[in-house]
DNA sequence: TAGATTGTTAATCGATTAACAATC
DNA sequence: TAGATTGTTAATCGATTAACAATC
């Protein structure tokens, strides 16, 4: 397949939930131009996007909903479950273990890690908590190329070099610093103080 | 100020948290080349980014990190420390209660809010749940303009009518759907699925 | 059919990079 | 001084938008 622009590829995801969410409310269809307003976007940059992958579209109709969602689900690769590991289980651990939120998503806590002695064969979300020392060997075992990074920052990059040579290729970072890793490993930031950061610029 | 573009802006949240980084490890200066390798950017582009803001580096020497930050700082006005709002008091609008990483990066949890009448009045991190009725009221009295937003999805929209009635302008959104918000509202969405479907793309 | 909306092309706009004089 | 590195300009590269024929 052709080479698609990062960045378009990194709206599809975007698009996806709009659409999701659109058919929560019994919507069949939508245009270019809904989706771009609902999302934020020009239906002009919409169509662009989506001609990368294919004609998903009618002329005069425009999208059937249920179709575009199958269709970026498969470009997402997210028309199947991927098991993902979360490390750390401090508050945001926690939350995200028992986060709801990836049913139907694509994702699946599969096992959670932690060093911490006391809290290691406790459970979180219903998962029983594994010591990070057997965390490498379990990530190989299991095939995880997926991990949630949420231990201190001090531990951050010690903790992302195991993941990667346990064979992660894909790490979702909560801690607030910025992590080096070699070509083919993928890394995206949920950094809240970033996200706030690049508002007060324009506040007052 | 000349109008600099928000691609611009959105990346200076994240060289002044490498330097802050650099910085506590005892580093002293810093070059655009080192810098943008920490971040991953280009030497040019860090360059070219901190010169719409004035002159802030020395040649043959680089930057000194204390007055970059300081600099950086002055730029996102993070030299102060903003009040923000956590609206809904879950696992994550609790994660984020108890969050330490706002100190030092300008921000402060101020209140707590839910509408779910056995939480309220109890306390997490210290603050006490305050009633959501009276939310609208609570932040015009104490002149708040960021918010972060952790309620279910069905209620977000609704939530953040009501933040933005109440003089709102910055809101982080953890709810996994697209907001709409009038013209002068900012808006940024910290959604884990999106995160991870932005990577899957490229998996396997 | 008439109206709506797609997919695509070409034009525009904007961002990034390369290169280098200036200078610490 | 020699080496290093900035700030900036011009060139390149890439992304977005406008426009419209095609067609549902």
């Amino acid at each position: 397949m052709k080479n698609i622009p990062n960045i378009i590829v990194s709206r599809l995801p975007v698009y996806l939930r709009a659409l999701n969410h659109m058919q929560s409310q019994s919507q069949q269809t939508t245009s270019s131009q809904e989706l771009g307003e609902f999302v934020g976007v020009s239906a002009a940059q919409i169509r662009k996007d989506l001609s990368q992958f294919g004609e998903f579209g009618k002329q005069g109709t425009g999208y059937n909903i249920a179709f575009l969602i199958k269709k970026l689900r498969e470009i997402l690769k997210v028309d199947r479950v991927w098991d993902v590991i979360v490390v750390g289980t401090g508050d945001m651990g926690h939350a995200i273990a028992r986060y709801q939120g990836f049913t139907n998503r694509g994702f699946r806590v599969a096992m959670v890690f932690d060093n911490n002695p006391t809290l290691i064969g406790k459970e979180v979300g219903g998962f029983v908590i594994q010591d990070a020392k057997t965390m490498v060997n379990a990530i190989r075992e299991a095939g995880i190329e997926i991990a949630m990074l949420t231990v201190p920052d001090t531990a951050a990059q010690e903790v992302a070099n195991q993941l990667i040579e346990a064979g992660v290729k894909a790490i979702l970072n909560y801690a607030p610093i910025s992590l080096s890793v070699p070509p083919g490993v993928m890394l995206q930031y949920l950094d809240p103080s970033i996200g706030l950061q690049r508002m007060t610029y324009y506040l007052e």
